[in-house]
DNA sequence: CATGAATGAGCTTTCATTCAT
DNA sequence: TATGAATGAAAGCTCATTCAT
């Protein structure tokens, strides 16, 4: 008799369950010692298992940093899209207000625990040509999202008929990850926000006086 | 008459000269396979030296890497600053123009070599802890040097007054960070000018509509 | 039944197993060819081992000759006071014979393998100046137990009254260094013995003839 | 014409010089660090000469070893000779009177400069085994040379006509090597010269307590 | 003759990975 | 399935020695 009815036994939920666990334990590690100066060994140890046994849940030590960044990455885009879709607003007003929920998402997951700018930012770019080329990925996605939006905007008309939406995407982004690697010097929750309030003001009024030549 | 007019001997220029050699060979090691992958080897073998004799110029591999992105940061910095005082305009108009002087001079300096922000945004902040806090503190260098640009730009009146100068100056170099970032995909010239005006655009007019509510 | 009754399980005695024959290893390196030119890859070739498992049960190569010379230490203190209490006897007689007695303890150790005296007397002390140190030790412990010897003869009577106890504790531990040395050059029991004899002569007669001025 | 009218040029005279100091400066350099610790470049630089000089005047770094420990047993060799030939005394007063003159001349030299002891008894022997060969000569030139003063002491009666004068003479000068080791840890005055009178009673009167059986 | 720049053999040490238990 | 002992490739670094200047 299966000691489970349902379609995942006991103990494949348990090896799951382990598994993440070593995703996790492997974050801590790489954000706390940086991928190369995290040995195997250390993330085994944080888990109180035999370093062998990490074999068996992860091919070798570049697997697991694949699914630690895949984690952070699939956080980040959750917060980006979720409640959020590009076509979901219809004026400049609400636009903004989207942009600000989106922004607060932001400082929920960078903000709140610097490591995850830390990684995927600093550290994972480091680690080789494939993994910087998932970050530069994971930033042309995050430019099609971002232009997504504009698009929308362009099309319904609240924003500006002439706007580049691929080039104004990266600089929005480029607002976005500056913010977030300001947060690594400088986690205070109201600097984070102050930092969002510039960007949306320098999107949506500029930085010129009004009337000014 | 003697060999050397001046206070080097012709076996100092050739020393400081090896030594530069040493440096640029460096460069393109960490460039093209990145720092960790790089062995001391590499780097002499390209030069076509004995590798004993790299650690007659640099105490060790950390001692080379922070000599690599002393250079590149100078170079950055002197992009940012030839010609281009924070207090040398007077109008919204010059200020422009001199923003587009100091993105054109980025493109040169990121654009011409995409090894170079490789190396500076992707490589350096993986290596250790002390690099990702040099990477930060350039990072706040770059905020310091735009506020004093925009601060410039608020007491003559042609910015907004009520700018937040260190976040909008952050939101700036975000975006300039971002087009570094893009020349990596994308390195074509065309690509590059056309982000840069976004960037501008982003800044002067925002991106709303006019007149949308 | 259980493997092990004990609580040392079978996998610990074999870890201690090879331990042991890593230090033993080691003494033999050490003494054929002196610690300097002793790789570590020597000694576990010596093995069979690999050279990285050297390192699972030694921290670095300083550590081990620190358990070799420990081990050679430990060896020669037996001999030097098992059986052998400096209060264990009451006579002159006695205590020439226990004399004896420790002097064949040590030829046993040193006579038995030349190795033994080369490593501490010749190798150790020329390591580096914490080993030197460590000789030092040694030889002012030997000091005191020989001293210990000799005022309890002193305290009995059976030895001169005015024995500057300390310099005649060295002065008698020397007579034995220079034996142990003489044994490398000299290996044959019976020099040994009559060396041996001869110490104890000048111990109890002195060298002067007797009635001789 | 030549500078110099004797046999041996200015130029070589200056030669000679440097070589001495070259010896010297090792002497200074293999006492303080060892002989493994010490480069060829220390000893260079001790004397402000480039390191390339110094194979102008020694074949290779153990060349210079040889000589420096050349230096150190020709002096202790003199000091054992001079004014004390085997047969220049007739009585046992003499005798030991010439042995306290030998003593205190030993004093001069390993007293006054403790890193005399510590290069020949210490650092030496582990050099290599050649030259721990050397040091075992010279400890067997030293028995030949003691033996040959108590020979000539058994001759003319004022010795025991039963002394074992090989295994006595190692006796006394392992009583000597003693004391020299001992101004290592003790390097004052005072203890050396008790030290050098415990030896001298246990060579004449021995330990004994007169009329204790 | 003096120099020190160049060299590479050779060392110690690390650690990802394997595999017998 | 979990383990950790064993492994050796690979790296950084030193320094005695050479030799062109």
């Amino acid at each position: 008799m299966k000691p489970s009815a349902g379609p995942v036994s006991r103990a494949e939920r348990k090896k799951e369950e382990l598994r993440r666990e070593i995703i996790d334990a492997a974050f801590d590690c790489f954000a706390e010692r940086g991928y190369h100066a995290t040995g195997i060994a250390d993330i085994a140890a944080r888990l109180g298992i035999g370093h062998g046994t990490f074999y068996r849940y992860f091919a070798n030590k570049r697997d697991i940093v694949d699914h630690v960044i895949d984690d952070l990455v699939a956080r980040v885009v959750a917060a980006l899209t979720e409640e959020n879709a590009p076509d979901a607003v219809a004026t400049l007003r609400d636009y903004r207000a989207q942009a600000a929920r989106i922004g607060e998402s932001l400082i929920r997951i960078f903000g709140a625990d610097p490591r995850v700018p830390r990684l995927l930012l600093f550290e994972a770019p480091g680690i080789d040509r494939a993994m910087a080329e998932r970050v530069l990925d994971f930033f042309e996605s995050a430019t099609s999202l971002t232009a997504a939006y504009l698009t929308h905007g362009v099309d319904l008309g609240y924003l500006r008929a002439d706007l580049d939406v691929d080039g104004t995407a990266r600089a929005i982004n480029g607002m976005i990850l500056s913010s977030a690697i300001a947060m690594l010097r400088h986690p205070e929750p109201a600097d984070q926000r102050r930092l969002g309030e510039a960007v949306l003001r320098v999107m949506y009024d500029g930085i010129a006086a009004p009337g000014s030549p």
